[in-house]
DNA sequence: CTGAAAGCGCTTACAG
DNA sequence: CTGAAAGCGCTTACAG
């Protein structure tokens, strides 16, 4: 024998009980107890009973790393995001579990924004053999690329609206996102006004934070606003320090900013903190906008008015379309499925006050 | 034959390359695949080079279902959290990935502080054989404890203190840090003090929060406070709003409390925003203070006072842990360590203004 | 409704 | 430094 087994002796090791053990137990084959597991309606109801007995009796757990190797479905779903600490990807996260049930176990991966990080991620992911996969963003490296092409199962990139996706994509326009807020800050009659973001540093660039940025600068050269800034300060992730700061430098640079655009609700929260600090009025003074309609804008006071997008939506969206795609459905679905967005102007914008007392 | 492949013709269909493909491009067995993915240097120099030629060739990702059933390592961690969408949690998970590293892949599970939910995630996380598991809390239900005591590996509760945890814990203690809130607002002379807290509800229950809130309570006993109170309000999680809806309810109950405690930071936080939409002083007429130390309330203006607690470290803490215990270390370590808690006075607490203009 | 045989794709435990 | 044999614990694909 190749691998010894423990010697027969009366006083064996306990090891954990196998699907044998619960057979030799109930007096029946393996293939039976198998059967109670998956479909007990396919089998006696005498013979089921017995079968659910010995399992109590021995405390067995099916060994599913052992039911995956033979069915050829691990129940994985692979999920790839750039960062956990950001409610509107945990928001995602949710989701897609909600969506996926309990049969399936979601195995997730952060990059913290670096395309070299996701390849790593990638590649471990696919050698658990994930039934689909689930990643943010459509900025790969030509490798990863590949991976996925040739994983042989679905992958569906969320939080961005390709037109042609590198299989399915769930989400929006992260420009049009852009576009709206410089629009919605026009609108008000504002003219000085900036937009506040992350700089690419190397490896670890926030892509869809800079289609929003790219989106506003549109919005200025279509309307011809010379008066327009974008600011662009550290790294990503961006969250409520680096709002604070990139405020900071804004007003430092422009003291007469009358609107500001910020490519996240946490880092428009640090830039309304940044006002506060330095008794400058939200909005009487400053109007300020964020994106991705946090529960933290929402329950600020004053509330921060923001782009809203439906966060868990998309992880909602991405799971129902993976299991209709495990069926064998969903093909005639459109590949790139765009939820988009929607301007919620609360209590952080106003019309100037041209005549302040 | 049971099962059948593909009958050998020309036009096979492409499938996923397996490492007896490798080895047969390659000319060498499939062992000596296997050694150069795991350990290259114990195979020739040429051999190598061939073999890793021909999985570049053949794009080759191994399988590590196979490869877990066959080496009885899975390489799989689960942890157990109330919830991903609390910054604290998610720092936790964010350390014990990293100290885990790369060969470790985190199975995580959510419970929304539903015990009943957590003997589910325990079964069909031990289902996927795990080679530790890191579970928040020290309520379980009484099937929970028998599955985790029997799984044979490693259990690590973490955020609490427990004198006899069922195998391993790292924490802090709960109760501890509600005395130390009482204790905060006491000295600075503030007799008329409450704390807000979530309540059970049938399954749904925040274990720690409650016990913060029985340390509070404790030390209005010790000190004779009788202007104290504990207010339950909601069932977990807490969050913003539950905080800003709890501190309406208190001030409408008790116009005249100066001192609360917020069982975390994002409670307190709510509440923060429930006095500026009443216009009460904070701190000049109430003190305020959470428990976390989240970086919502560092970057908040005025900065919330809070109970520090070290939350990644306990991730990063439970991660060494338990690959001391994977290589068979650790056996002489305490079973329970306790990484303390930290008063941090910020901007919300301080000394009452007993003759305000 | 039940079971015997074969195999999923790797690694272990030898042997040389 | 390399390989042939066996087996990890299940499910598939029959057959009866």
């Amino acid at each position: 024998m190749a691998r010894q087994k423990k010697a027969g002796l009366p006083a064996e090791a306990p090891t954990k009980p196998t699907m044998r053990d619960v057979s030799k137990l109930a007096g029946v084959s393996t293939m039976t107890v198998s059967r109670v597991l998956a479909d007990p309606s396919i089998v006696a109801p005498e013979t089921r009973e017995r079968v659910m007995r010995a399992v109590d009796q021995l405390g067995y757990v099916p060994d599913l790393v052992a039911g995956s190797l033979s069915s050829r479905r691990t129940n994985f779903v692979g999920l790839i995001l750039p960062t956990l600490t950001n409610s509107n990807f945990a928001d995602t996260a949710q989701g897609l579990a909600e969506a996926l049930g309990a049969s399936y176990q979601l195995l997730i991966g952060y990059t913290l924004y670096q395309a070299g990080e996701e390849e790593r991620l990638v590649r471990s992911l696919l050698a658990r053999r994930p039934q689909g996969i689930v990643v943010a963003g459509t900025l790969h490296t030509a490798s990863t690329r590949r991976m996925l092409m040739n994983a042989g199962i679905p992958v569906i990139e969320i939080w961005d609206a390709p037109s042609a996706p590198l299989d399915r994509a769930v989400g929006f326009s992260n420009f049009e996102a852009g576009r709206a807020a410089a629009r919605h800050l026009l609108s008000l009659g504002l003219r000085r006004i900036a937009a506040i973001g992350s700089e690419a540093e190397g490896d670890v660039r926030d892509a869809r934070g800079e289609a929003r940025l790219q989106g506003f600068a549109a919005v200025l050269k279509e309307e011809g606003v010379e008066t327009g800034v974008i600011l662009r300060h550290g790294a990503a992730p961006v969250s409520y320090a680096h709002g604070a700061a990139a405020m900071k430098l804004l007003l430092a640079e422009r003291p007469d900013v009358e609107g500001v655009f910020a490519v996240s609700d946490g880092s428009a929260f640090g830039a309304l903190m940044e006002c506060r600090r330095q008794g400058i009025d939200v909005p009487g003074r400053l109007s300020l906008m964020g994106f991705g309609d946090f529960e933290l804008g929402r329950e600020c006071e004053p509330a921060i008015s923001t782009i809203r997008v439906d966060a868990k939506g998309i992880g909602t969206k991405a799971g129902e379309l993976l299991r209709e795609l495990f069926d064998g459905r969903g093909a005639d679905l459109p590949p790139s499925i765009d939820l988009g967005i929607e301007v919620v102007p609360r209590g952080t914008t106003a019309a100037p006050r041209r005549h302040a007392p």
